[in-house]
DNA sequence: CAACAGGCGGGAC
DNA sequence: GTCCCGCCTGTT
């Protein structure tokens, strides 16, 4: 609380990032005052004149928040991959200023974005705290204490069907049968199959969990959004090739545009 | 009222 | 393999 570190950085929007895609409780607690949590790290990021003011000590900051925020990736380079001629692309890129896929805690992904199938944002976010009301200092339920919620339980807190989904995977991870860890490091496309063998997980939630749990950037999630942009923009294919390595940075450019201008009210 | 939201499972074929 | 349907629930 009292000590504070402060630095620049570039390429991070904690606005963009907080209010979409990847994120469901980051909140913005005051103007441009921001809580995130990692594990059971949690701290307020504040945006000041270009630079951010972390309430936490500068050794917190380089050992938890620096990778948490990716830092070490130099967006700028991303975005230079684009097609000069791709202006459905650079546009959304301009909009997008500060977007970063973020490594959060594969757990909570993972919980996350099953959660998040077929909903809506607010609906998600309110489940979401709910879980985490679970624990005493509001960090995310483990699976061992999520395994001993009853379904009738969780599916108070809004899930609707999903409330099963939750309650079996949260057993299996407990017992052991379900190791989330196992999954570092793995190729992509390993992971996602791993990850779809699961009851709840399908193509679009593997592909999430891939990008915001694993950090794979080759992974294209496409929801509803991202089809009807591609179906717009991309009727001859999207150039994937062109963007092998980063394809869901570029993904979520798209997304994170998509919300703000939607292709369907945008053609109409 | 129906359609939709950051889809998935299950069954038909 | 592809297509299609039902599904919790709040919002438009």
């Amino acid at each position: 609380m009292s000590e504070k570190f402060t630095i620049k950085l570039s390429d991070l929007n904690l606005k963009a990032d907080s209010g979409f895609s990847q994120i469901f409780r980051m909140n913005e607690e005051e103007e441009g005052l921001y809580r995130v949590w990692f594990r059971e790290h949690t701290t307020l990021v504040e945006e000041k004149d270009g630079s951010f003011v972390f309430h936490c000590s500068k050794e917190e900051f380089y050992k938890v928040w620096y990778d948490y925020f990716d830092l070490g990736l130099d967006y700028s380079k991303i975005k230079a991959l684009v097609d000069e001629k791709d202006e459905y692309l650079k546009t959304a890129i301009e909009h997008g200023y500060g977007i970063r896929i973020l490594r959060q805690d594969l757990w909570e992904i993972i919980i996350s974005f099953i959660v998040s199938q077929n909903n809506n944002i607010p609906r998600i976010k309110n489940s979401i705290s709910k879980l985490c009301a679970l624990t005493k200092d509001g960090s995310f339920p483990s699976a061992e204490l999520l395994s001993r919620v009853s379904v009738e339980e969780l599916h108070s807190y809004g899930l609707g069907y999903r409330d099963e989904y939750i309650h079996r995977i949260a057993l299996k991870t407990a017992a052991g049968e379900f190791v989330p860890e196992s999954l570092v490091g793995l190729p992509y496309e390993e992971a996602k199959k791993k990850l779809m063998e699961v009851h709840g997980i399908g193509k679009k939630v593997a592909d999430c969990i891939c990008v915001f749990g694993l950090h794979c950037l080759d992974a294209f999630p496409i929801d509803t959004h991202v089809k009807q942009i591609l179906s717009a923009h991309y009727a001859e294919g999207f150039p994937f090739e062109r963007y092998k390595g980063y394809a869901s940075v570029m993904q979520q450019y798209m997304f994170y545009y998509d919300l703000l201008n939607p292709v369907k009210l945008a053609k109409k």
